[in-house]
DNA sequence: TTTCATATTGAACGATAGTTCTATATGATG
DNA sequence: CATCATATAGAACTATCGTTCAATATGAAA
């Protein structure tokens, strides 16, 4: 058995938390190595497996499966049921939420008008400046120079702001209803 | 005016896409410059203000300001109300949500019994193994060998696991608890 | 326009990163 | 124990990366 999967865990840390790789003699000192020669080595099989990839100008970037985190499938109907370890794709968080940085803005809920949505105060919802957007997906509009997130809705082909809670009421713009974004994803840290 | 504003633009996206930067003369292409003499000075200028930093090896790697991405800070109790882009802190999801990679596993919602805590089906929960947990917190138990994420909670000195869904019962372990780990975060897209 | 501050070009230089190779260590298997 | 496969140590080598600096371009202010 060999010991990747121990200098792959440290790499992850060191590159969760710095952005960057060390110099092969700093990843020599990292994994406990004492030669940069092995972490040449080394390197190479994290690349076959596909865990890095080293470009041409000799850099070492983190490549899919870097990013994978195990991701458990587990079914809970109600009672607990079969659990089994699949770990399906791999996982950047930012890169799975978030295509293009520069159009994307995040934006945090207050209030609770999306609850029944899943969206809770406090959330961030990320949202994709000027993307288009159809009835029943989740944008952000301005209504009267003020930025809301709702359900965006359409009836007799006029559309509308759906709120996810029932207390609070359906918001029909005067003249036109302008969308600033489209609500592509969220999260919430505990 | 400067136009280090673009440069770091064009900087992001590439690192967003790729997780490394380029060589300097790499960057020069990228970004428009003929030559490697002016990105120097324009690393030194996204350095001093705080969006890259110079390791003592020479790489560039990337500061908190780097991700930030617009964080709009707006109130919406109902009828949307004041809104200012006051931006906050800055956020790399990825940073912001996981501290260490290594014990952290995600772990796939699957049905409603935790609808009420904002947990949708389908939504993906980022779990610390190992992670000492306390009552109120949520968690991923493992209740006769099968995964199950619940609240914490304890009533007379006993722990149990409380859904967040009043369809679903209470479950308490026959003889311990075990807790697989804590539920730190959370994350979906649309 | 002239002046001044700042940004970029372009080339030469020195440091050092990653490669490569051989020798040694490690550890599984019979 | 002996054998074999694989991983690491260690040192020498070369490519090339980022620095530096003078010269030039850019653009705002007087």
């Amino acid at each position: 058995m060999n010991k990747d999967h121990l200098y792959l865990a440290k790499l992850r840390d060191y590159y969760a938390n710095t952005g960057v790789f060390p110099p092969y003699s700093g990843i020599a000192k990292l994994i406990g190595m004492r030669s940069k020669g092995g972490v040449s080595a080394m390197v190479k099989r994290l690349a076959n497996a596909g865990y890095l990839d080293v470009t041409s100008d000799r850099r070492i970037k983190p490549q899919k499966s870097f990013f994978e985190r195990e991701l458990f499938d587990y079914v809970q109907a109600g009672l607990p049921q079969s659990a089994n370890d699949t770990l399906a794709e791999p996982y950047s968080i930012d890169e799975y939420l978030i295509n293009t940085p520069s159009r994307t803005v995040l934006l945090t809920i207050k209030g609770d008008s999306m609850i029944d949505a899943g969206l809770m105060p406090g959330d961030v919802v990320i949202v994709k400046k000027g993307a288009p957007a159809k009835a029943g997906n989740i944008i952000v509009a301005i209504v009267d120079g003020e930025y809301t997130v709702k359900y965006l809705e359409a009836r007799d082909g006029q559309y509308y702001l759906r709120p996810a809670n029932k207390a609070y009421p359906e918001i029909y713009a005067r003249d036109h209803l302008e969308i600033f974004g489209l609500v592509v994803g969220s999260f919430r840290k505990y």
